[in-house]
DNA sequence: TATATTTTTGAACGACAATTCAAAAAAATG
DNA sequence: CATTTTTTTGAATTGTCGTTCAAAAATATA
């Protein structure tokens, strides 16, 4: 009894490190050009070990792609919320997401300029399940802007527009950082973007 | 030398059928879970034929993804370029961009929520093709705002900054249709991305 | 420590698909 | 039509992994 407690916890850890190679090897080379040997010998464990945490390769790696895009969303929005006020938030937001990125430029970049994945159940429930989490934060930020038009700080557009947007306001910052390799870290962008969104390239006189 | 100018234009005509064969089961399928038999016989070849037109599958690949963005960018380009005065070029752009998502939504979703590719020499410099093809793009939208900030209309914000930020407006819409099945199309979003680029979401009283 | 149970191992298997190439078919030539 | 040249064919080759499983190692039990 008080074994399988302390077996669970190892068993556990054995996982997350599984995972925790699995991840770099991906986000560096994607799914196809990576064998389960790599990944076997990256994390000290034999090919058919494997087998013992994961069903297979492709379950190893939608569980690695979902627990931590599910991770880096809940991160931002966890900062996010801990902030008071509507502008606060949008640029609590927004440095988070672009902090998250540039820590993690490697994972973010298999979603970036890639190819299709195939049509397998698991990679087919791994694609609903990125859309449903993507439609969640999105939802996440609408309701944050909800509350602006509300103040009546923000122009009544239709949130939704908006929260896809900002969001892919945002991405593009992201997706520059990843493809050229620029020095500035895409942090740096935080002010553009903030402006742009909020009052647009129009002259006023 | 009569015949030859006629076999070069068959050669042709049959390579470029294989491409259109192949960059429809592409677009559906991603890259590595198409076999090149697949490709064969849609094209009304045999595998063996194939190798007569390109180097292998990886060549074949690049070639198509590179020779079809290519072509859709200049044509977003040459709508532009065929109105007059910065608002309305931008509007173009916005439109014709949205027109080819529209038409072409298997093709693009090579580039949405996919998997890296291999690191073999064709992948690497298709990579390099398409980003310097993006940079490019990018670069007209740059000047067309350039623009519009020396005739006083835009304001004065870093131009690149502002480039990619219209591009990325524009590809949210692309995302939002691609990957929800929404039935309105992407084109009906060009009023909100001129309204929200050119005035941002703070309201003004 | 001896025995039972759990976990790990990695060679062997099997499926798959890119590529090749000798033979066949088609086209050009005279 | 006979012969040469070009093009096409698709079965055979080849190499690559994902996965399995019987044996070995490690761990728990008494």
């Amino acid at each position: 009894m008080e074994r399988s407690v302390r077996k669970e916890r190892e068993f556990n850890m054995r996982r997350a490190e599984i995972l925790k190679q699995a991840e770099k090897i991906f986000a560096l080379k994607g799914f196809h050009d990576v064998t389960m040997a790599e990944i076997a010998s990256a994390s000290g464990f034999s090919t058919g070990s494997l087998y013992q945490f994961f069903e297979g390769k492709e379950n190893l790696y939608t569980t690695m792609v979902s627990e931590k895009l599910d991770w880096m969303f809940a991160e931002v929005r966890k900062s996010t919320e801990s902030v008071e006020g509507t502008l606060n938030k949008i640029e609590t937001l927004i440095d988070s997401h672009l902090q998250f990125v540039e820590k993690n430029t490697d994972f973010l970049s298999l979603f970036v300029r890639g190819e299709k994945v195939a049509f397998s159940d698991a990679m087919i429930s791994l694609r609903q399940k990125l859309i449903y989490s993507y439609q969640t934060h999105v939802t996440f930020i609408e309701n944050l802007l909800k509350g602006g038009i509300e103040a009546g700080l923000l122009r009544d557009l239709p949130s939704r527009d908006m929260a896809e947007a900002l969001f892919h306001l945002i991405r593009s910052s992201s997706v520059r950082w990843m493809l050229m390799s620029t020095k500035e870290s895409p942090c740096s962008k935080k002010g553009f973007i903030m402006d742009i969104f909020l009052h647009g390239v129009k002259k006023y006189d």
